[in-house]
DNA sequence: GAAGATTGTTCGCCTTGCCGAACTTTGTGG
DNA sequence: CCACAAAGTTCGGCAAGGCGAACAATCTTC
């Protein structure tokens, strides 16, 4: 097995490889160009990300070949989403801000979230769905 | 009056602004190497920086000469004061999170807080402040 | 099975932001 | 007043991350 560098993922990176988990799930194929597309870059700084990716382990990558997530490119993916999740889930669940501005603050926010205060945010949200139906609504709605 | 570059601060300008802030409050001089101290950077990264804020009017800036913030400055400064406090309350005071993980939380995620978000923030703790005893502390001590 | 379009890559360049080394200015003690 | 330390600056270099132009590969379509 190659020598994988394992250091933590640039902000930047993380957006490429949620970019790349997402485009799995609804299509089939992951093409460099819908990645630009979706992160608003250029078909160049694909490239250069994919490289970035692969050499940490992340994706199975070569040149003009089919793009595929290993498994420990899956499994990191897949904690960034949660972040992205919760943190939206508890903008729209928790401080009523409307989807669109969630989706948009959890995409720059997500980055910078530690685990311990990600595990809070969860535990919030679970809370106010558990709550009795009073205490949500007023949680929901406060100052309004 | 010299044209000013008013564009959007960097993250990282946006720290050495906020320092500037802080070391004019507890202390009278401001001095480069108090900066760098704060930041964790190098001497000659602040002097970098210290250029970048004064071609954005934020601060009179002259080599050798002492740094103060200009008016704009002061203000921009103390609206990135307050986001870092509205997230930091936020965390303490109702995601429970002790003070040096929210300190070090607000930090990282202050850069990445949009004006509506924030907002919001402030008042989920406004409520939390002004709500009875009881429902104050259930939303503290939630899932505890 | 070529022609032409689409997609992917490479290359050189730019910006931001950091660093260390060397130099300049300022300030301090004798 | 002068030498030396401390603080500030400048300069060259490096890494990340983006861009566009030019080139290469692939796909599509006749």
């Amino acid at each position: 097995m190659a020598p994988l560098k394992s250091a933590k993922l640039t902000a930047s990176l993380e957006d490429y490889l949620e970019a790349i988990f997402q485009i799995v799930q609804d299509k089939q194929a992951v093409r460099a160009k819908d990645i630009g597309e979706r992160l608003e870059v250029g078909r160049s700084s694909v490239t250069g990300a994919l490289h970035a990716l692969a050499d940490r382990g992340l994706i199975n990558y070569a040149p003009y070949d089919v793009i595929t997530l290993t498994a420990k490119g899956s499994s990191v993916a897949k904690q960034i989403v949660r972040r992205h999740e919760a943190l939206q889930d508890f903008f729209v669940k928790v401080l009523s801000v409307d989807a669109e501005a969630a989706e948009a603050a959890a995409c720059k926010m997500e980055h910078a979230v530690s685990e311990e205060v990600l595990e809070r945010f969860v535990e919030f949200v679970e809370y106010v769905d558990n709550s009795p139906p009073d205490v949500a609504k007023r949680i929901r709605r406060f100052g309004r």
